[in-house]
DNA sequence: TAGATTGTTAATCGATTAACAATC
DNA sequence: TAGATTGTTAATCGATTAACAATC
């Protein structure tokens, strides 16, 4: 088992999620196997992925708290991680209206766009207007940023990771639809929409496949 | 090599959007080696995972048409795909105006929504205004529908899920933060952003730790 | 023919599971 | 103490890579 890899930290991310979620309903130890049912991990897993956190107990299972607590650590999500966004299209604008992220101590400062006629304009908890692109580096330069979300389309993806990468933004969530370079010291996750939806689409088809289907 | 995989999938679907990418600026032929460069998959693995598919031409390498071709016979793009949405928050208004699907062959023909005061109201290249979710089944049962989107919040997706298998849809891509039931059959692609970002917020912090540094 | 590049497979690498001794 | 459940590790399973003979 590797703790670095990718399966593993969105494993981290998954119990992280469902842990805040029992705990609402007032849930304070869960075992391995309770903690494994309804997410597709199985009990295994749990316990090799969580025994390095030292917050098990033989015979009892986690202490929720615990475990979520050293997970935040984990995750970075025991402080506040400031984000802005670029690219205040439809999606953009998804971004900055959903109430989901802020859960998790992540809050959209502020947000750029090359369209004048966005530029002033307030979305979700937005504190200030939407700003021209041409202030970023001004704007980076002045503020601390943990994370950049990026919704512009393809074409700019690399010209705007370049000027965060200059400005010393060193997370970079991207959503446009191309893998820009970055150095290293510089993480970057890609969202890619559409491939999720091509793979839907192939396992759609081979599953009318497997069962003889011409629809 | 597993043929099923996730993993599998995945980089069919990353090879397919490459290859259309590159079909645009004219390019008529790939190797293995190109193939693999920019978009983080090796040329070794290019070559295995496309051997199958019986286009590829030793000294030439492949012919983008023709393995296009079998990649969208493979994925299930080679035919229309009629989508409805359910759930018109911003998120889904972002799927509705996107337009980098309907290249893929898929289509939002219709949406539904609980709240009144977005019904009636059209979105991106919607042909119907917005309906109520009560009029889903009988849609469902007047109409060809391959794919649901479900963008509602995550204590309404268990129901919402269950009108759609009940009205035959085999294919769910859920937005929601939860792992809805379905029975065997139905496909179901989750997107679960929160876990993007989580997974983000990890790498950056564990690259953090490893440079040393505080902030 | 000479050069290029595939498809194949053995070797390697990595991830998951099963089983159970240790422990609360 | 008896029962429950962890943490550990060997075994298994699956995915990736490297190397090269085959082929165009």
């Amino acid at each position: 088992m590797d703790f670095n890899s990718d399966v593993y930290i969105k494993r981290l991310a998954r119990y992280y999620r469902r842990l805040v979620h029992l705990r609402q309903y007032g849930v304070l130890r869960v075992s391995s196997e309770e903690l494994a049912t309804h997410i597709k991990i199985s009990p295994s897993q749990v316990r090799t992925d969580l025994s390095k956190l030292g917050v098990g107990q033989s015979g009892y299972g986690y202490r929720i708290n615990n475990l979520i607590a050293e997970l935040e650590k984990l995750l970075g999500v025991d402080k506040r991680n400031n984000m802005i966004l670029v690219g205040v299209g439809k999606l953009g604008q998804a971004l900055l209206t959903y109430n989901g992220f802020s859960k998790y101590s992540f809050n959209f400062m502020a947000a750029f766009d090359i369209n004048p006629q966005l530029q002033g304009e307030t979305f979700g908890m937005l504190l200030e207007p939407v700003k021209s692109i041409k202030e970023l580096p001004y704007y980076l330069a002045t503020h601390k940023v943990s994370i950049a979300a990026l919704a512009v389309d393809p074409e700019s993806v690399q010209s705007v990771v370049d000027i965060l990468v200059a400005g010393g933004v060193k997370g970079i969530w991207n959503f446009a639809p191309r893998f820009p370079e970055v150095p290293d010291g510089v993480v970057i996750e890609n969202v890619h929409i559409q491939e999720s939806l091509l793979k839907l689409s192939f396992r759609l088809e081979e599953s009318r496949v497997e069962n003889n289907l011409t629809n």
